[in-house]
DNA sequence: TTTAAATGTAAAGTCTACTTTACGTATAGT
DNA sequence: ACTATACGTAAAGTAGACTTTACATTTAAA
């Protein structure tokens, strides 16, 4: 099981840049190649998203995979 | 598109265990909860797997999943 | 030279990440 | 009140990660 802090990650960079649609759902989609509705499901959080995605997302936010995915290994693997 | 040093690092430890049959690919597959023909995949390197795989392995290795697998972005994205 | 262990390949099947479309709700500006 | 923007949900479809099975090749030890 994988949980991310995608949507306070995306709140803070709304918060801090004006030009604020670049944060938007829609906007990061768009930067990602993504679909909006690939970041609602990943901001809901129940799965697991490709190792490419993963990358993109921690360019885009500046940080390191670790930094907003946490593997919990415990439960029912995957 | 990712590439990684699988293969390298299961070199390694296979040359540095005596126990050597816990980093086959059949070994290696039983501990991450994958078979074989997935470890084959990834060591040919042209796939991008699951992020949850991806921690797993990184666990094993006991690195950073930065350590084992390299974002390319420039050429055909995915 | 035979045997077994480790690796390689190929092809069809399953599951799920991700897409597409469409509609519904909340909020803020005019 | 109306409009536009951002977010939410649901459902059917596509693509690719991962499985399953089966057989072939390499390597080293007995």
């Amino acid at each position: 099981m994988i949980v991310n802090k995608l949507r306070e990650l995306r709140d803070v960079k709304m918060s801090e840049s004006d030009t604020s649609e670049i944060w938007t759902q829609e906007g990061l989609a768009k930067r990602l190649g993504v679909t909006r509705q690939t970041i609602i499901s990943m901001e809901k959080g129940t799965y697991n998203p490709s190792l490419a995605l993963a990358f993109k997302l921690a360019n885009l936010f500046g940080v390191k995979i670790e930094d907003i995915f946490e593997f919990r290994g415990d439960k029912s693997e995957s």
